[in-house]
DNA sequence: TCTGAAATTTGACGCAGGTCAAAGACGCCT
DNA sequence: AGGCGTCTTTGACCTGCGTCAAATTTCAGA
């Protein structure tokens, strides 16, 4: 468990003693908007979806987290109520950790006060990074920098959602992506297998891509 | 200064010894992307504009900061460079906190820890918020939800940066601005005085806004 | 007070990408 | 193995907002 990772075993039974499980079904919803929080839940097995529903209807992803990962964290530092929604894409399990004996145990343990900054601090990048492009840059460069970065040096990747989830996460409609990706694939800059598997074919050409 | 707000004076004392002062110019440079980083600034007096400069010119306004709020933190957790760039837009005077010491210092005095992580919480929904909003709704409403939070209750609202700056830091150009502002002020909502202040007529009509 | 540079406004125009709709593919479940 | 619901693709169309350019206003500094 990485929020964990710097403590000794002792100190890792310490916080066990006061964390307990929950498991969630695929498609469960595991928290929403308006419910008060101020637990951390920290994701065991499966993936969980992240995202924002507009009074519209209209939902925006905003990240998809893996075992390891953790989430609520925003309700333990301020009064506002969650902003936003979380779903297990799959089965999942996860321990919570009651917000206030968090805090007590960040103050024992200064490690994990600096991980869970660290997490913030690259989310925030990531959130502004979306945003300068999503002003700045057309949505092919987007995607294909994220094609890049999903692939993370490998030559296949797995989406973790549906290409409309996906498409959202980038700032972009389901069509778009899809036209998008027909595109490239005819360009010979990747392969689509089936519906959640991309290779990609031509690194530099979606590296290059202004 | 908000983010020891929590502590003693004598406490106080301990980190004015750790602390230097800095100041600059209207208009000088005070980091930029690439720049090792390493430092917290705590504004004493003045505004900083950060911003992103994408390769082809362009550039994203992300946040004004005023006295009181920090930057640069995002260097103090992770090894990744400074993406950013940040500038005084008047003169101002700064406290400059090296990254170590602070580290050691939120060891000591976990206060100081939650507040930053506070602060990047909020920073985190503030920008989630925005992607939402470029994606899910037009230009008018994201002006007519900014001026109302910028307004913060009052009548009369002075804008910190230019409006092209401004437009900018909503996701949208800076002649979109401009012709959504004289929209307003020719339905009522809103009224233009010089350059930099507007006037709220209409608090309604502009929280309405679909 | 004057003046020039910077900021802002306004107009004309085009297009990237959104919307709506319908057809097609996939893969889960029994 | 088959069938059905969900996800995806494709097409046609349209519009919000970006772009370029030129006119106008503002204001800081002399």
């Amino acid at each position: 468990m990485p929020i964990f990772s710097d403590l000794t075993p002792e100190e890792m039974d310490e916080i066990a003693a006061i964390t307990s499980e929950k498991s969630y079904g695929k498609g469960e919803t595991i928290y929403f908007a308006g419910k008060e929080g101020k637990k951390l839940l920290v994701i065991h097995a499966g993936h969980v979806k992240i995202s924002r529903l507009s009074p519209s209807g209209k939902s925006q992803v905003l990240r998809v987290l893996g075992p390891g990962e953790f989430m609520g964290e925003l309700t333990l530092f301020s009064d506002a109520p969650l902003s936003d929604y979380a779903e297990a894409v799959e089965p999942c399990t996860m321990c919570m950790i009651e917000g206030l004996k968090l805090k007590t145990l960040m103050g024992k343990y200064p490690s994990i006060a600096l991980k869970v900054m660290q997490v913030l601090s690259s989310r925030l990048q990531k959130a502004e990074t979306l945003i300068e492009d999503i002003n700045l840059h057309p949505a092919e460069r987007r995607l294909a920098h994220a094609l890049l970065e999903l692939s993370a040096g490998r030559r296949e990747l797995e989406l973790a959602l549906t290409k409309g989830d996906f498409a959202s996460q980038l700032g972009m409609t389901q069509e778009t992506l899809s036209r998008k990706l027909s595109s490239l694939q005819e360009r010979g800059c990747i392969e689509l297998r089936g519906q959640r598997s991309i290779v990609i074919l031509d690194r530099d050409a979606l590296a290059g891509m202004e």
